[in-house]
DNA sequence: AATCCGTGGCA
DNA sequence: TTGCCAAGGAT
């Protein structure tokens, strides 16, 4: 230990390195000691773990590895078969940038990602966390990432009192202070480990952590509180009608959502809008074709990060001979997993198709919850 | 600057 | 159960 009685000192980056080389964690997309990293793989899981958790994203990252082995192979893939190995991890508009971002490493930089932060930080889907991280992870550039591992650890150990997302800056330059010229990729991710591991957001193991000493939080029982934030406000419950059209050959109605916003580009039954005062009771009148719909029991229930939603999901069987209506397709059942459904989705085909057959209706619901007695 | 973007795990 | 949180970016 370089800082062993030093209470109040700066804290030391070659103890958190020290500590680092000892206790990394071992992980998909990290070189071994050693090891070169690969550019194009430290840029993919980066974008994953965009607000996503390690356990969320590594079979992600190994589909998309072995379908998309190089930044090329990625650009060159249609948009449909990137959009449907991502969907399931969320926030897709990371998908579509994420392909974008490929195609211009392909065209503006002839397939080899930029060696800057700034040129990083031009492409599409790289902000200044990620530009920074991939500039010294991939590039041993001495950049100062901030996530929210490396915020909670930094305004913890200098006390900063000033709320997020406001004390980002502060943040930084703390901790673009400390940065070791010779290992800034270690370093980032040292703090990024440090942050899951340890300096976690309750109960942090502090008698574990190679700063201790100097962490001012520490020494004051403080921790818990770091770091501030601004409180946030909840969304407004939205409802409305999902409709679940099933063709006698099997095949189910689908459509493409709108490249942009919600769940854009994404796949979908017909719904109607989805609206806080939904009149659930006029809901056949969104009904995407004629038929004989049947409102199944309960609902579908999904959160988004700014607002619940409640669908009512209507059924029908029509003929087989039955056309798409305009902008729909007939997806047969067998080719909906090759969709890229959002899990909302998901839920409403469960909800409608699975057969109920005479399963043990868990307490936990799983299937079909006649969850509301629905008064009048 | 504040809002909009998913999803799953865990106390 | 509910709320919080996770390697953020775009607008």
């Amino acid at each position: 230990m370089v800082n062993p009685s030093g209470a109040g000192l700066k804290p030391d980056p070659a103890d958190l390195l020290c500590w680092y080389d000892r206790h990394r964690r071992r992980l998909p997309w990290r070189a071994l000691p050693g090891e070169t990293p690969d550019p194009y793989r430290v840029w993919l899981s980066e974008i994953m773990l965009q607000q996503t958790t390690v356990a969320a994203v590594a079979p992600y990252f190994a589909r998309f590895l072995e379908r998309f082995p190089g930044v090329e192979a990625l650009a060159e893939a249609p948009s449909e078969a990137v959009m449907g190995a991502w969907a399931g991890l969320g926030y897709y508009s990371r998908a579509r940038n994420l392909h974008a971002c490929a195609k211009a490493v392909v065209e503006r930089h002839g397939g080899r990602f930029p060696a800057s932060e700034e040129a990083l930080r031009a492409l599409p889907g790289i902000g200044d966390y990620t530009a920074a991280a991939v500039a010294a992870i991939a590039f041993q550039i001495p950049a100062a990432p901030v996530d929210g591992n490396i915020e909670r650890v930094m305004s913890r150990v200098f006390t900063v009192e000033e709320a997020l997302p406001k004390a980002k800056p502060v943040i930084k330059g703390h901790v673009a202070g400390l940065v070791p010229p010779d290992r800034p990729g270690d370093f980032a991710q040292a703090l990024m480990d440090l942050g899951a591991t340890i300096c976690t957001p309750k109960r942090p193991a502090c008698a574990l952590c190679p700063w201790m000493t100097p962490c001012r939080a520490r020494a004051e029982g403080l921790q818990e509180t770091f770091p501030r934030k601004a409180p946030k406000r909840e969304g407004e419950l939205r409802r409305g009608a999902a409709f679940v059209a099933l063709r006698n050959d099997g095949a189910v109605l689908l459509r493409t959502r709108e490249p942009k916003g919600l769940l854009g580009g994404m796949a979908e039954v017909p719904t109607s809008a989805w609206e806080a005062d939904y009149d659930v009771g006029k809901a056949v009148l969104d009904a995407p074709l004629d038929a004989r719909w049947q409102r199944l029991p309960g609902h579908v229930r999904h959160v988004f990060t700014h607002f619940p939603l409640e669908l009512t999901v209507y059924f029908a069987r029509v003929p087989a001979a039955t056309p798409p209506p305009e902008g729909m397709r007939w997806t047969p059942r067998a080719g909906l997993a090759d969709e890229p459904l959002p899990n909302a989705m998901r839920k409403v085909l469960s909800h409608a198709l699975d057969v109920p057959a005479a399963a043990p209706a868990r307490k936990g619901r799983k299937a079909a919850p006649p969850d509301e007695a629905e008064p009048a």
